[in-house]
DNA sequence: TGTAGTTTGTTCATGGTTGAACTAATATGT
DNA sequence: ACATATTAGTTCAACCATGAACAAACTACA
C-alpha cells in the first residue's frame, strides 16, 4: 500500500499529464465560447468536419469517429438537418444505412467555424516552437495508438 | 474567406492539436473504466484529490478548481458524504461556507484510486522520454496560463 | 430456400451538467 | 446604523449523453 506522502504530484509523468488535462479543458472552454456566436456546439462542429472529409459517411461510422454512441448521433442530426447544414440519403444497396452529406450551407458554416478554430489553435500553439509542436503531436499520436482498442 | 481546399488538416499546429484531443479522450476513457471497480467516477476522484491537497476547502473554491458549476458540487458531495469519504463542517467565522475534509476512508480510497491512475499514466507516458515528457508538461502549462481568465 | 446471427438506426428511461433564480450571511459605503 | 451590493450554497427546469431494448434489413451457412 502506498503511503500518502509519496503522492503522484511528485511524479513528473503524472504532473505533466495533469498539465495536459488543464490545457485541454481551457482550450475546449475557450473554443466553445468562440463558436457560440455561430450557433455551433463543439460536437456539431465535429460532425461537420468529419462529413466534409468523408462525404457519404454512415451514422454508424460517424459515431465511431466521434467516440460517441449511435443514439447520440440519431438525436444530433435532426438539429443540423433542419438548419439545412446536411442532408441524409438512404443508401441504395443497403436500406438500413443513411448516407450523410454536407450541404453548401454546411460547407460555408464549416469554413467560418474552422477559421475561428484555427485562429485559436494558432494562438495557443504559437507558445511552442514548430519542433516542440511536432514532438507534441507525435507523442499524442503514439498514446492514442497505444490505447486504441478494436 | 478561406477556400475549402486549404483546410486546417494541412496546418501542422492544428493537426497536432487534434492528436492531443484524441489522446486525451482515449486516456480519459481508459481511466474511467479502470476506476469503475472502485465505484469512483472521474469527477469524484478529482474531488478527493483536491480535498487531499487542500483540506478545509470551501465548495466554491472546489468548484473553481474543477472548472465546474457550484450547483454541480452541491449535488456531487452528498454521494461522497454518504459513503463516508468526506465530511462537511460549517465555518466558524462565516456561516455561509462549508469546509470540506477527507475522512480516513476517503484518504484510503484516494490512495487506491491514485495507484490505478499513476499506473495508467506511467504506462502511457513511458511512450516518451523523460525529456519529451517534461517538454510536454511545460508547453501545456504555458497554454493553460495563457488562457487563464480572472 | 430458410433459419440464425449480425448490423443499422431509433426509442426510451436514466443519470449527469448547466445556468438562472432564490435564501441566508456578510461586506461596503454613506 | 442602514440600505445596497456581494457572496456561498441550494433548488429547479432544461438540455445532453448513454446504454439497453427494439425493428428492419442484411449475411451466412446448412
Amino acid at each position: 500500500m502506498n503511503k500518502l506522502q509519496d503522492l503522484p504530484w511528485d511524479n513528473p509523468r503524472f504532473k505533466n499529464w495533469i498539465a495536459v488535462i488543464r490545457a485541454e479543458k481551457a482550450i475546449v472552454r475557450e473554443l466553445s465560447k468562440s463558436l457560440a456566436p455561430l450557433g455551433l456546439k463543439l460536437v456539431q462542429l465535429d460532425i461537420l468536419m468529419n462529413l466534409h472529409r468523408h462525404p457519404g459517411m454512415s451514422q454508424h461510422e460517424l459515431a465511431r469517429k466521434l467516440l460517441v454512441g449511435r443514439s447520440n448521433i440519431t438525436m444530433l442530426l435532426p438539429q443540423l438537418e433542419s438548419q439545412g447544414l446536411l442532408r441524409r440519403e438512404g443508401d441504395a444497396k443497403d436500406k438500413r444505412v443513411m448516407r450523410l452529406y454536407l450541404t453548401d450551407a454546411g460547407e460555408t458554416l464549416l469554413t467560418e467555424a474552422l477559421a475561428i478554430y484555427t485562429a485559436l489553435i494558432d494562438r495557443v500553439m504559437a507558445q511552442s516552437t514548430p519542433a516542440e509542436c511536432e514532438a507534441l503531436g507525435e507523442q499524442m499520436h503514439r498514446i492514442a495508438e497505444m490505447l486504441k482498442e478494436d
